[in-house]
DNA sequence: GCCAACGTTGGC
DNA sequence: GCCAACGTTGGC
């Protein structure tokens, strides 16, 4: 299995509305560049990501699961763009902010420090082990 | 609200 | 194929 995080600014997508979708989860829309779109494709059901919140909170907010492999995203005409569907798996118990994550020698070099504006990116198993205890999440 | 960093576009 | 111009993202 592999790890991931999404980012969303809650404004526009927020942990409370991914949960409210419930086990039927969301399509990952709207994402329109190669990068994170290529991790898309790369991602297997059963993966397991973290959601972020950009802008606002700037935190890691709960674990989410791949619940749909890529496919069109149907916000767009354009066949290059594609998302995976994702579902809210848990809530975090403690959000784990942006500041933590920087402060924390263990995670200087996630995706999410060092390349800010990639909204779909990977995590790896340690990272994500570092971030589900400072979050209270269960793995 | 500002601005730095980055990705994309399009003219040449 | 290069690169300047432009638009967007996201932290501060």
């Amino acid at each position: 299995m592999r790890y991931w995080l999404f980012k969303s600014e809650p404004d526009v997508w927020g942990w409370d509305q991914q949960v409210a979708r419930g086990a039927a989860g969301e399509q990952w829309d709207g994402v329109r560049n190669y990068q994170a779109r290529n991790f898309m494709r790369e991602m297997a059901l059963g993966d397991r990501g973290f959601f972020y919140h950009s802008n606002k909170g700037k935190a890691v907010v709960g674990m989410v699961e791949v619940c749909a492999t890529a496919h069109p995203d149907s916000t767009t005409d354009d066949p290059r763009w594609e998302c995976v569907d994702i579902r809210a798996l848990q809530p975090a118990v403690r959000e784990v902010t942006l500041e933590e994550i920087k402060a924390d020698p263990r995670l200087k070099d996630m995706v999410l420090v060092n390349n800010s504006r990639l909204s779909v990116q990977p995590v790896s198993e340690a990272e994500w082990q570092v971030i589900c205890d400072l979050a209270g999440l269960e793995t």
